[in-house]
DNA sequence: CATAAAATTGAGCGAGCGCTCGATTTTTTT
DNA sequence: AAAAAAATCGAGCGCTCGCTCAATTTTATG
């Protein structure tokens, strides 16, 4: 995997790896699994088998991928609790009584987006290239660039988990917090095993684990922003690397190539 | 102001100054104004003369701090939306009429306190005192512990701000997004400032202005976090200082104190 | 092509919502 | 202490919500 590129972002007197860095982006995830809605959905209904009603997957999945993504763009439009499922019915297509086939309860409906999201990138983080997990600054920064490819495949389940995961029930909640701290676990460890190998200098890997999600949120959760400002995926990925390794006081032939 | 303690955190050969801090964060914050709940109250009853129908100043702030304190503490927990004014009104002792004499909808609610939150954080951060001002390495150290201090005087009010400003009326929208970037402009003054001087020595001043908000942002957002990790105010905002500065490649002789 | 199984429909239910307004109590003025 | 003004009250209005289920249409089977 990762194959042709080659050494993930780190090439000695490099300049300018704009479009080698884009395609790894894409190739990063490529192995990974299937990101479209579709490929999502299916991972859904496996999920909730137990819940939704309708027996035949095709059928399934084709609906619940309209579904879904009628609850993502209406959702992230004016929140989830102000989305009536009468909008719901009447955007996607499917009546009411459809509707509960898929789920239960509008909650269930929440859950299952918001275990998607988490499933999704504890399975990608989680997966690092061998060559490179050897690494730790090389680890951090296919961390960083992974994450914001992955959050820019699902951009609107991220937008949707961010805004919706904090004013709901006790269970989403629990889930969304273990989610984020297993994300942080798998920052943390390549910091910590940097700091200890020499190649970072810095007093708290903890705290500075810490620190790095909410850095990579910014880029979903301020879209509109970083757009006005011209700033693409790869160029918001680079400058969080440039900025974290400064501040973990990375070792300088380690640096990735300026922007 | 600001007065007996002198330099804002910089100390040639200092250590441990915890409790010196801890006076200063609240010093700083002492002559910007009343940051408890009557004070920030009589502030939104200026604001909204208008919509407010109970004359008497007095009955009315009080009455408003009953009112608010109860939706801040309900909100918080379930979120603005499923908060009933049913519930409000049981749980502040304030009838269903009587809730109307303060406010003519419940979006006016929500705006009364997304208002209160932005013009406190503005009013605040745009008044650094002079000598700690001249100073970009300073003046960048002050924002970052004076922000910090300000989220913990108005804890509820920010963590409201955050989880409510997204999902609901476009001039709360509107409003948050300009409050957000008049603090981000403040940022960038002071690191710019500290760039031409050299002060700092950081690429995109901009950028690294933009990232500090979403940091600064987490420590009232995943507040139960940070206690549970025993991270103090104090202890957060130096943190994160020490972190930006070294980011921004901070000149040597300015480092902050080490915790 | 008949029949069984699966999928889909939408009117209707009870509940709770934001909000109003005439009646009532409290406070101030004379 | 009476009258006027200010503040407070809460039952009730119209509406929309999440959710159900008997009836219907679509699909698969022998």
């Amino acid at each position: 995997m990762d194959g042709i590129e080659g050494r993930h972002g780190y090439r000695p007197g490099g300049r300018s790896r704009y479009g080698e860095r884009r395609v790894k982006m894409k190739a990063a995830l490529a192995d990974k699994g299937d990101f479209s809605m579709e490929g999502l959905c299916r991972s859904i209904l496996e999920r909730h088998r137990d819940t939704i009603r309708v027996r035949k997957p095709h059928i399934a999945v084709a609906k619940l991928a309209r579904i879904i993504e009628t609850i993502l763009t209406l959702s992230n439009r004016q929140g989830f609790h102000a989305t009536s499922l009468r909008e719901i019915s009447a955007a996607s297509g499917v009546s009411m009584g459809g509707l509960y086939s898929y789920f239960d309860s509008k909650d269930t409906l929440l859950l299952m987006i918001l275990g998607q999201v988490s499933a999704a990138t504890t399975s990608v983080l989680e997966n690092a290239p061998e060559d490179v997990a050897i690494d730790p600054v090389l680890h951090l920064r296919w961390l960083i660039e992974t994450h914001v490819a992955l959050t820019e495949a699902m951009l609107p389940w991220f937008v949707f988990a961010f805004l919706e995961a904090k004013s709901f029930p006790p269970a989403g909640r629990r889930a969304a917090v273990e989610s984020e701290e297993a994300t942080e676990a798998i920052f943390r460890g390549a910091i910590e095993r940097g700091a200890r190998q020499g190649c970072f200098s810095v007093e708290d890997p903890a705290f500075a684990a810490a620190l790095l999600k909410p850095l990579l949120q910014d880029w979903y959760v301020k879209r509109a922003k970083w757009r006005r400002r011209g700033i693409t995926a790869d160029g918001y990925a680079t400058r969080v690397q440039t900025f974290v390794e400064k501040a973990l006081g990375a070792r300088a032939d380690h640096s990735p190539v300026a922007i």
